[in-house]
Parts: structure tokens; C-alpha cells; sequence
DNA sequence: CGTCCTATTGATGGGGTTCAAGGCGTGTGG
DNA sequence: CCACACGCCTTGAACCCCATCAATAGGACG
């Protein structure tokens, strides 16, 4: 937190931090704080690490989906396609997100999943994750409120593309991001790395990749943002929300799970 | 189911039939055969039930919430605005559909809900829900399999959104709620009810209320479907769903509860 | 050193918004 | 019982945001 003038190796060295302790840790203690047992219980769950390569489909669409998969590095999305080949992103997992919640439920995925970066996944048996949602409760609420915060993400992503225009659309999803890199220790309070192409942007928020690009273009201009292909800079964070109206309400920051678990 | 005639009053009962039993039970029943007990646990579970107006305001974002809200009858929306004051219809929640399904993490609603035609809502305490889940893992499992299936219709209307055309956009709506309210006996195999303004569907769609009355004109003018205002008409299904790229294996209506069930 | 991917910029066109006006049905109060 | 208001739908006209097509340039990589 002492040298602004190397954002990008400061970003590199609280990723490498991160991946001793899982990034979900790190997330879930931000909302609820886990009890040391809590934590050794979700680190301790036997399980596979895959790495996979940028642009690389983890999940396709009608795969039997058997094994819960955590994101430890990376970033990955859920994508879905038209008849005529275009791509819209649904959502962006970031690192301590959980990429197949509904393996409790659903046996087939209706989406795909695929790389963005090179990211590492966790793979756990769905049995041994409910051994664990028995031992603590406070784990399971853990893994429920993280489903619902995906939820919450996902109806700002629906308003985003219903009623925002795309040089609103743009900012707003990297302040989402930004926020969301923070809660891992992935972004400073300027600056988090971009490894994602602006075709991707394009896809997530329903534009062509060459109206993302004359955007960006124009908030660079403004000195809204700071962009040099991949470190994204946000020198006023408030300057910029106003901007777009992004309002981090959708994040339920200032609630807990233990305002939640006293219902069990 | 006898007379094709007078689609209207058929559709007002099954509606009425469908009151008595829950519609919760039938549409849980639909993926997973809940044993009698099960059923008449969900039903016994003590309860308000609450009749609301059309266009009614039933949670306001921030608001506290409580209470299980189960959809009986009626049409109702999650929703949002822009600054400006446009409105984003976020999903539409349909007889049988769980108004409130994070009520057991977070406390606050960071969306608003509100009615769209006239609406009875069940309240339930979570508490009493959760000792359901404890007597049944069956009932436990319905319930997020169902919110598994919020989320994929929630993905479907990022699709809609982020990578349609407006033409497109209003016949896959309509397909949907056909296939949902089919689910909850509201519909024939060739009509239902629509109790919603077009600028509702405008609200839902991202699109102006304006070009929702042309896209319909000219779907009518093309006799992809029938629209007096109220009833909706789909002549082939086959013919609109290939039209506008509708494709129902997100309902996952060929898995059931108990491939999943047998994780636990 | 070619090839592919990515970003950029220009030109053109179209899908959809916005503004505006008119008609229709329904409810409501004088 | 009628006059009026109001919500909803429809249609026209003008405009603009953004897609599409096209060409170029700059890496990264084998």
C-alpha cells in the first residue's frame, strides 16, 4: 500500500499472496468471519487443481456438471450463444467466485464456461462440501449468500444492458470489477489489471468490439479512466460512479451473514 | 381441456383449480415426484396470504425482508431504475414462482417488487420453511432447485438482452411465459393470459413501449402469433421459437431433483 | 518473417428512441 | 347520465446511437 507508482507489480504480488489461502476465504471472511475451524474446514476439502490456458472452455453447454469448481485464479466467464454465432458473457467469475453453484441441484450445465486468462480451478467433490455444510452452518450460509450475491450481480448485469448506453455500460462494469477485485485484494483503490480482450468487454456488454473501442477511446479522452491495454486506472472512483450512476448498493456491503444465519 | 373454443374462461379454471393446491406444489412437482407427505407439509406450513392490486408496490429496495412470499395467483416483477428513472423489469415471477427466495441470507432487498396485474401472495416464516427442509430434504432440494431455475431464466434474459433484436425479443418472451405458465396449468398448448401493458413488456424487454407496439403489429401482420390485448396466441410454436432462436433446454425439463438428490 | 489476433479509425446504414398527436376504452364525479 | 380525465395503444416524423463493413497498423508468436 506505500508505492503508487508500480500498481502492476503491487497487483502481481497480492495475487501470489492469495492463492496460498483460497481467494473464497478471503471473500466469505469479508461478509461473515469465519472462525479459524471454518476456514481449515474449506481448506482442508480434498481436492484437484486444474490450470487452464486463456480463451480455453472448462464447461460446455449440455456437460454433466459432477464436481464443485472454485476459481482461484483468473478470470473465467459463463457464456451463452445465439443460432448465429454471437457470443453474450452472462457473467464474470473472478477470483473466490464459485463456478458451478447449482451442482447441488442442476446435473447439466445450460451455459458454457470458459477461460478469459489463464486461471487455476479447485475442484471438490459436492459430497465432501455437504459433509462440510453439516459440520458448520456458517459455512453453508457462507455458500448460499455467495450464490445470492452472484444473483444480485446478475440483475445489475440485466439493467446494465436494458436500460444503460454503452458509454455508461462500459465504466459501469469496471467499477463492478473493480469492487468486486477489492473484496479479493486483486485492485488497489485506483488501478486492477484487465486481462481480458476489448472483444470480451464488447461480448459482456452486448456491443460490437469497435464501439468499445471508440468508448474507451472517449473516457480516456475525458480523464475518466486511465487504460493502456491492460492496467485499468480510475483516478476518482466517486467522479466515475456518478458518471455511469453506479451505486454499490447491489453489493449488500454493510450486512453480514450473522444478521441472516439467525434464522437456523 | 375439451373445448378449444373459449380459451379465456379455460384459462380461468385451471387457475381456480389450481388455487386450492398451491402452485408451488405443482410446479415442484413437475421436476420431482414429492411424496403426498411432502406436499402436505408445504401446504400445512403456517401461513398469512395477502391480496395485492395491480401495479402495486409489494418490497421497495432496502427494504427489510422477512417473510417467505410464495406467488399464488397474479403476475409480479423484480425490477430497478436508472437515475433517470427508466425502469428495468429484472424477471417476471409467475404463479407458483418464490417471491423472496434469499430470504435466508440477506436481509435487505436490493430490488424492488411490485405487482403487475392483481396478485395473492403467501407469507411464510423462514424459520418454519427451514424446519421443513429439516423434516424433508426432498422440500430442501425443490426449493433450490428451484432458485437454480430463477437463475437460468435470469441468464436467458441477459442473452435476450445483451445479443437480440427487438423482433426476436418479444416472441422469446412469449415463449417463455407460454412454457412457464404450461407448467402451472395457466395455459393451453396454443394461448394464454397476458395481464400486462406493453409497456411492461417495453420495461422487461429494453426496449421503448413505442416499438413494442410495432414489433407486435408486425409479428400479428406475419401471423406468427394472434394478440386481442389479453390473449396470446401462438399458432405454431414450432414456427415462433424457430423464428426467434427459442430453444427450452434451459427449463432443464428432461432432468429431475432426484439425480441431483442422491449427493446428499 | 509471415500469420494471426487485437486495436483503431472512417464511412455508411439501420434499428430503435424520442417527440408528438389522435383514438379508444374505462372509470368517475358532477 | 354525460362530460371529462386518464391510461393505453397506435402511427408518423425526425433523429441518433450503435452495428457493420472495410482498411490499416501494431504486437505476439511460431
Amino acid at each position: 500500500m506505500s508505492d503508487h507508482n508500480s500498481p502492476t507489480s503491487k497487483l502481481g504480488t497480492a495475487a501470489a499472496v492469495d492463492v496460498a489461502y483460497s481467494p473464497l476465504s478471503t471473500r466469505l471472511s469479508r461478509y461473515y468471519r469465519l472462525n479459524a475451524d471454518d476456514i481449515a474446514t474449506l481448506e482442508a476439502l480434498p481436492h484437484k487443481q486444474l490450470a487452464f490456458g486463456a480463451k480455453t472452455p472448462i464447461v460446455s453447454r449440455g456437460d454433466v456438471v459432477d464436481q464443485l469448481m472454485l476459481l482461484i485464479s483468473g478470470w473465467v466467464v459463463r457464456c451463452r450463444y445465439t443460432r448465429s454465432g454471437s457470443r453474450q458473457i452472462i457473467h464474470i467469475l473472478l477470483p473466490g467466485d464459485i463456478v458451478t453453484p447449482d451442482v447441488f441441484v442442476l446435473r447439466r450445465s445450460d451455459h458454457e464456461i470458459s477461460t478469459l486468462s489463464e486461471a487455476n480451478v479447485r475442484l471438490i467433490s459436492p459430497r465432501a462440501v455437504q459433509d462440510a455444510f453439516q459440520k458448520s452452518a456458517r459455512i453453508a450460509a457462507a455458500f448460499w449468500w455467495a450464490a445470492a450475491l452472484e444473483d444480485a450481480v446478475a440483475r445489475e448485469q440485466i439493467l446494465r444492458l436494458g436500460r444503460r448506453s454503452a458509454i455508461e455500460r462500459v465504466p459501469h462494469l469496471f467499477l463492478e470489477l473493480h469492487r468486486r477485485l477489492l473484496l479479493v485484494h486483486q485492485a488497489t483503490e485506483e488501478n486492477f489489471l484487465l486481462p481480458i480482450t476489448q472483444l470480451d468487454i464488447a461480448d459482456a456488454l452486448g456491443l460490437s468490439s469497435v464501439h468499445v473501442s471508440r468508448t474507451l477511446r472517449k473516457l480516456v479522452h475525458e480523464k475518466l479512466i486511465h487504460y493502456d491495454g491492460t492496467l485499468i486506472g480510475i483516478p476518482s472512483v466517486e467522479a466515475l460512479a456518478s458518471f455511469c450512476d453506479f451505486d454499490t448498493r447491489y453489493f449488500h456491503l454493510d450486512s453480514t451473514i450473522d444478521e441472516a444465519i439467525t434464522w437456523s
